[in-house]
DNA sequence: CTGTTAGCGCGTTCAT
DNA sequence: ATGAACGCGCTAACAG
């Protein structure tokens, strides 16, 4: 604690420097003056032997900007949201930004809430990955309401940014992976509550790839976007007279609540019953079958999430990203 | 964005209500000043018809507090940590209090870049789950250091304070498991890389109970911290000519690991490789066979370290939690 | 190139 | 019970 000890301020380094304040500041932050040499270097010295630290509440409070970034997850159960948020962290530490983190636990009044602090803070930009599919419900309260990005976004939502997966394209790589590759002509379909107002673009995938194949339509089971989800979603499909051979799961947790399902029907997996999800975390590396995975970029969907956050005004305010088809074997596929 | 709309500040309350700025901060605090009835519900009709919200920058600069308290985490993949970190925002915000998260990915440069971040931030107090087993090589830089609080703490650790699991009766808890129910006598441990100037309590747990319980000591596998170690921890303990017939893994994330390096051999599980893990989280219930485990209490501990952070004059800070055995499969027992 | 100074919005002391 | 005024530490406009 060192208590009794006075903050080192910017008037100390000039004191000690021999310099004004203002110069202090110029060196701080390179600019908006240029500062002799000589000077600069007089006053760094000044800094590095007070310790001098700039009070960050004080530079929030005169440029009306605090550098941080508010995320709000509506959920840190699922190591997605949490490897996506670890990744939206480093790259805003990265651009000189703190994030401050806000989990809603599923809950909308949480919601509601949380981004509510969040503005009260006075974040400099919001992302989030909504429990609603009505943005607006949550955000919008205010008047002066900062950059807004949604994460999962599968469609431009006006008044927003957002960052999203092309879960179209990835869907479709998934339902030819099991068509062609291990022949199957079942295959049904596990995702979660989605926006009533509009077909989720992994829907649409799964059920267009299925007809360009010349397949019927398989069963689909809507469930909760968790784990015990995706474990309904087994007694839904597997219990079934005329169950799938196949299925693809639009995410990760669904597959292993679903894979879950399956061993304890003592199926054999993938042989009775073949998955593929979306996402690629970890988990999904290490379950058992570990799950062929249409895996998101993480890592630049972070990088864009970030962007679109600290700059309002971009031109395209909706990045869509592809997915890659990462092979385990769950699939039915021979590897390791 | 509604741009342009200059933000609400207290004069334009206190204008707007007919009363002094004074008397605004009276209402808005509850104090220090008393104030009439009548004033007050002014005020607040005022507050509540401009939309009114204190600038927290202005009120950080003057009080010298953030109400921010800042969480480090080696890691963001253990969903440990991830429930941990949330179940700690929960209670920050209940507390008037926001998260601001900083994750090291296992990295000490990273993580001593970041505590110095949020240090320079002003945190009310810090809670960090320490890539580092010295924690004073991350901390302790500054001169003006907040309450610091550490997660997983074994020991008490001199200038912090710590919240941790009772490790020790922890790893007897899995082990008198193994012995008395299901009959084991040669028990493995698993767990990654620990202070080596002080033995690990679960380590220590683990030998006084097969002592006690009048059995050799099983083979120990010492990896990282990771599933990837996990998975090693697999190779190195049933490669082996005298494999054990159980192993206790000091967290989920190894026991997943070594899962996947049975299945991988062809063993049955829990049939020919019992396995019980320390932590509890939501991907042990989902792997299969799903975990039997030693739980942690997560809220509870989430409290107490919260309130570690936020008071530091605390009489005992050090608090040490009781884990609980949950019954599932991988030990062998017979449960749905 | 360097110095002076006016606020940013708020909590609080001191006066009334 | 209410109000006037100061200062927290900083940036940047303005003056030299």
């Amino acid at each position: 604690m060192a208590a009794g000890r006075r903050a080192v301020t910017r008037d100390d380094v000039a004191r000690q420097a021999g310099v004004s304040t203002a110069v202090v500041s110029y060196v701080v932050n390179n600019g908006p003056k240029p500062v002799a040499p000589k000077t600069a270097a007089r006053v760094r010295d000044a800094i590095e032997l007070l310790d001098y630290r700039p009070n960050p509440s004080a530079k929030a409070l005169r440029k009306g900007r605090t550098d941080i970034i508010g995320l709000v997850l509506a959920d840190a159960d699922n190591p997605f949201y949490t490897e996506y948020a670890s990744a939206i962290g480093a790259e805003a530490f990265d651009r000189g930004r703190a994030l401050m983190i806000a989990t809603a636990r599923h809950d909308l009044a949480n919601e509601t809430r949380l981004v509510d602090d969040l503005l009260g803070r006075q974040v400099d930009g919001i992302i989030a990955a909504s429990v609603s599919h009505r943005p607006e419900e949550t955000m919008l309260r205010s008047f002066r309401l900062p950059p807004v990005v949604l994460l999962d976004a599968s469609a431009p939502t006006p008044g927003f940014a957002g960052v999203g997966l092309d879960g179209a394209s990835g869907a479709r790589l998934a339902v030819e992976h099991l068509v062609r590759v291990h022949g199957h002509r079942r295959i049904g379909l596990v995702l979660g509550e989605t926006n009533p107002e509009r077909e989720d673009n992994r829907e649409t995938g799964w059920r267009r790839a299925l007809h360009d194949e010349g397949l019927p339509e398989g069963p689909l089971a809507r469930v909760s976007w968790t784990r015990d989800g995706g474990y309904e979603a087994g007694r839904l499909l597997l219990d079934d007279p005329d169950p799938p051979t196949a299925v693809f799961a639009c995410s990760d947790l669904l597959a292993v609540g679903l894979l879950r399902a399956g061993h304890e029907r003592g199926l054999a997996l993938p042989g009775d019953l073949a998955v593929i999800s979306f996402d690629g975390t970890k988990e999904a590396e290490y379950s058992w079958p570990p799950l062929t995975v249409v895996a998101q970029p993480i890592a630049e969907m972070a990088r864009a999430a970030v962007s679109l956050a600290l700059d309002p005004a971009r031109p395209t305010p909706f990045h869509q990203f592809p997915g890659t088809l990462v092979v385990r074997r769950s699939c039915g596929c021979p590897v390791a």
